[in-house]
DNA sequence: GGATGACTTCTACACCTCGTAGAAGCCTGC
DNA sequence: GCAGGCTTCTACGAGGTGTAGAAGTCATCC
């Protein structure tokens, strides 16, 4: 659903639909512009999505990239457990350890910084 | 739903009853039996549990804690991502100060064990 | 050896989200 | 003032979830 977003930014509804016939699966099928417009909409109600409807043609924009929307979702998903650190835990001890040395790198970032 | 796992472990349904009617926010109200066995079929149709039908009140057992789960999920989020680092980086750059510590040291003990 | 009661399975309903899209309404430029 | 593009409204089907009644199964006790 939210694939759409593998764009960057602003499109219309029409520039989505097509931007889809390119991205899908199964080629040649693409989604009539009602069926982009309803989930932007949908997209928009719960926040995921800003539209500006001074210009005709209204324009979507994504609020968080597709990184951030998944950095969002994990911590959606650790808030949920009740025990962060265990759960942090169970992550960790199941990175690769390539994503290990990623994680070191990206927290002696944040330390520098702050 | 799979809040039944705050429990422990190896339970027949109406013991997970009992336990939610102590659990549950709205006090008093507790669900019938038949609901708990459904919800627990389709738990282990899912492959979330298991249990033991040689047993006659069968026994069901949850086959991740509640950390785990938690951990897996937050893997399938990531693994969704198609941009993983950067994802990671997201959120990693959210996380509070203890809890870089907590990932700090995890990381620690898993470079000591590897 | 059949009745009893506990336990399980089957079936069902209501509600939600999501993907999909037709029908109808709106708006702007010609 | 209206034609055509754009948006909103409405709707349907599929799939998930919470809930539970009805019906089936099974061990046990008399």
């Amino acid at each position: 659903m939210e694939e759409l977003w593998t764009s960057d930014a602003a499109l219309t509804a029409n520039e989505v639909r097509d931007r889809l016939v390119l991205t899908d699966s199964d080629r040649g099928r693409s989604p009539a512009t009602t069926t982009v417009l309803t989930v932007l909409s949908r997209l928009e109600r719960k926040g995921f999505v800003s539209r500006s409807r001074d210009q005709r043609p209204h324009r979507y924009r994504a609020l968080l990239s597709r990184a951030e929307h998944t950095a969002e979702l994990m911590h959606e998903v650790l808030d949920s457990s009740h025990d962060r650190d265990g759960a942090l835990a169970r992550f960790v001890g199941t990175v690769t350890a390539g994503e290990a040395q990623t994680l070191r790198r990206l927290l002696d970032e944040l330390s520098a910084r702050r």
